[in-house]
DNA sequence: CATCGAGCAGACAGACCTGTCTACTCGCCT
DNA sequence: AGGCGAGTAGACAGGTCTGTCTGCTCGATG
């Protein structure tokens, strides 16, 4: 109880709209920032509060009184990459032709996105291996998260004119989960072509599954 | 130097022919046993050595008279593992009628193997996400995995008259890669049938890939 | 001016981690 | 009989982990 912020008093100097988004203390995003870059490069459990604390140049005490506990900054870091991505999808939705080009660019960009430097595979498969249990909070903003991109998915080959988006969005996450874990394992560039093809052999061959 | 075991005594009192595998104590095996256990359904860097050696019945000593590190039983837990799964396609390669039935034969398992209980990913994949630099043993061994996994999908391909096996054998990788994620993320149901579809197109339309 | 909250600095507890070491038993081989 | 290696039991060191707590500064607000 005591450890969540009030913000009222935020709204009433007027530091921020009521109706606009959440204020965000500089010490708590240093801390999430500090959390995001060293969670995702060098894995969550192998990561400290210590750690986080000195690079953030925090106080123990301040980052207590952001986070009850440190499981809780994790939910919180991948809850930011979760507003992340979905901003960045949904900016790709809307600057291309139609949904049909949408996912197309959508995985270029995952295979440009794999290929750069500093690729550690993807955030939420990533701390899904660390945490087993399917009922911590920490797995269902995972499986929040791949809802919505399986949604999404099949959202666009429903637009494109797919006679089964939810089987073909199943597929596309396949081959999304096959560019993210094979980025970070494999050879990057032997990835990029064969994914365009795939892709487009996927959305093309979707009008008769045929085989039963 | 000291650390490692000194076999020939083995040799030497005929326990086993000079030309067999390795003899393995009784010790080590409950060791490799318990460990492969927890590191798969817990995760390495949450089961201490502490926790191995109770379950396991064994002297601390012991543990490390046979392994002179934690991290050297995480390489010996996937390389074990890497034999299994070698094992076991190779019986489902000799036990099909040809490259193409292997093919589909295993993926067959993949989805089976995914739905089954207990299922908790790719031991490989999972311990990627809690060591994050390729140079290390265990990455090393990761990477020899996935090159030979990846090689006998090409070889497979070739076999069934592929006319670009390595490509399709990187797609296969992502087929693979995104059964086993998604068996554990995901509803395992939805994948299977699924599945079976995407072997088949990805085999049949290997002749002509045609859009650019 | 008084108060209150944000943040800083750092000690501290208690648990857990890896890895080392001593001292002992047991069984096999020479 | 003697030696040696495998294995047991458990103390120990040194470090790290999370989380709590005390005491302080500073700035804004009433």
């Amino acid at each position: 109880m005591c450890a969540t912020v009030d913000r009222s008093v935020w709204y009433r100097q007027g530091v921020i709209a009521k109706t606009s988004e959440r204020p965000e203390s500089p010490a708590r995003r240093r801390i999430l920032d500090t959390a995001a870059a060293l969670f995702y490069a060098e894995g969550v459990h192998a990561v400290g509060i210590d750690r986080i604390i000195a690079e953030a140049a925090v106080a123990k005490a301040t980052f207590y009184h952001h986070f009850p506990a440190k499981d809780e900054l994790v939910r919180a870091y991948l809850e930011r990459e979760f507003e992340r991505q979905r901003g960045a999808l949904e900016a790709v939705r809307a600057a291309s032709g139609g949904p049909r080009e949408a996912l197309l660019a959508i995985f270029d960009a995952l295979a440009a996105n794999g290929a750069a430097a500093g690729f550690r595979g993807c955030p939420f498969t990533n701390a899904a291996a660390e945490y087993p249990d399917p009922a911590h909070p920490v797995r269902r903003t995972i499986a929040a998260y791949r809802d919505w991109n399986r949604g999404l998915f099949q959202e666009l080959c429903a637009g494109a004119g797919d006679p089964a988006p939810g089987r073909t969005a199943v597929l596309l996450m396949m081959i999304r989960d096959g560019i993210v874990v094979g980025s970070d394992l494999d050879d990057p560039g032997s990835l990029g072509p064969v994914v365009r093809d795939a892709v487009n052999r996927v959305l093309s061959g979707g009008e008769t599954p045929g085989a039963g």
